[in-house]
DNA sequence: AAAAGATTGTGAAACTTTTCCCAATCAAAG
DNA sequence: CTTTGATTGGGAAAAGTTTCACAATCTTTT
């Protein structure tokens, strides 16, 4: 991804960790709390005051000293750097056992993002409706991105298929993907890939166990 | 003085790494290849040569100069270093729509990681089975790990009771939980939390595509 | 109105991780 | 058996990230 910058580089870390401030920040706010101060969020999150006021001061002077910061305000600052203003549509390919699941969670929705649409290859699903979102041939992503212009996709497909989709999807456009599929999509520099992998997650624990016996 | 301890400290993502390695060294033997450079094992994995053998350093020398490494035995290096000798039992905590794709998941079991016993609330749930797994009243957490010595959780319930699910996890001698819940858990010092946070990968996207335009 | 107390913001220092670089090594070719 | 070519391993430099430390600033107290 291109990084524009005249500015300070920003640690990659950072931005995972506004939104960790951003989701203690919406909670402290419904239980009306007004201010809190660095090392007081720092408890919240589990790191520590400096961390908390050195991500901030990447993006401006939102604090005051001798009190801290104000709740609401800073939960403003905070959307509006990670772009939340308004809702963002995904589309979800595959609709088995994690696309279902993923399509009724919904932390998506909370959070300001709508699964527009699902596709599929199963005959069966085709045409039906998973917490209200209808589930499309996988034949017709071409089609639906032409009209619709969506930047994310999330891929909760099999391994196998999943780089054949990743190039269709890449060829429609399509700039950011959330993959569950164990493999290494390979895509062009401008797109952007997270991985997230259910099994290397334990697979890390196993090297802790190991190492503490 | 004279606490020599010679060991290097290992970078955190060398372990994430490692794991990625082990992904394509176990394709690769399938497939028949017998030996494979760091810089074709970079390709494979989006690294660069010069990571993959860094990282491979801090365990030992496993490579042929001039010929790069055996894929075989460097395969099972990686297994041995993560620990992946034999499977792992956890148990799995909630099983709502997140936690039964897990269950489902076989990738898992795959991997070498046995989900022993499901617990949940739902007394409609309790007695079933998803996938083999029996889903137990989650009450007799306690009674369960008195009987089976298991360390590894998953814990796939909502954010408001995870944090009391977890104490009596803690409590029960559990030492390395994988929490898919949006929250961050409150935990000693010697149990390892590991997060899969869904709406905060696409809050990242989210950040990048604010960036970009 | 001044002093005491709390807390921010940020350069600089410390630490961590990645990348660079090349001597050493091994295989293959001449 | 010597040269050529490929590739590793790892010390050192570079890059990146976190932590330290404290002047500046705002609030509260006396």
């Amino acid at each position: 991804m291109s990084q524009s910058s005249n500015k300070k580089k920003i640690p990659k870390n950072t931005i995972t960790r506004l939104s960790l401030y951003l989701r203690e920040l919406t909670r402290l706010e419904q239980e009306g709390k007004k201010a809190i101060s660095s090392s007081e969020l720092a408890e919240l999150t589990d790191l520590t005051d400096t961390q908390v006021r050195k991500d901030l001061s990447y993006f401006g002077q939102f604090g005051i000293s001798g009190t801290g910061y104000e709740v609401s305000p800073l939960k403003e600052e905070i959307k509006n750097i990670l772009g939340k203003g308004k809702v963002l549509d995904v589309i979800l390919i595959g609709a088995g056992n994690l696309g279902s699941a993923l399509l009724s969670y919904s932390g998506f929705k909370i959070q300001g993002f709508n699964i527009k649409a699902a596709f599929d290859i199963d005959t069966r699903k085709i045409g039906q409706k998973i917490a209200d979102v209808p589930i499309h041939d996988i034949e017709k992503i071409q089609d639906f991105l032409k009209k619709e212009k969506l930047k994310i996709a999330i891929l909760a497909v099999s391994a196998f298929s999943a780089q054949k989709i990743t190039d269709t999807l890449v060829n429609c456009g399509i700039k950011y993907i959330l993959n569950f599929a164990p493999l290494i999509l390979k895509v062009p520099d401008d797109v952007m890939v997270s991985n997230v992998d259910l099994s290397r997650e334990l697979e890390i624990f196993s090297y802790f166990i190991k190492s503490s016996e």
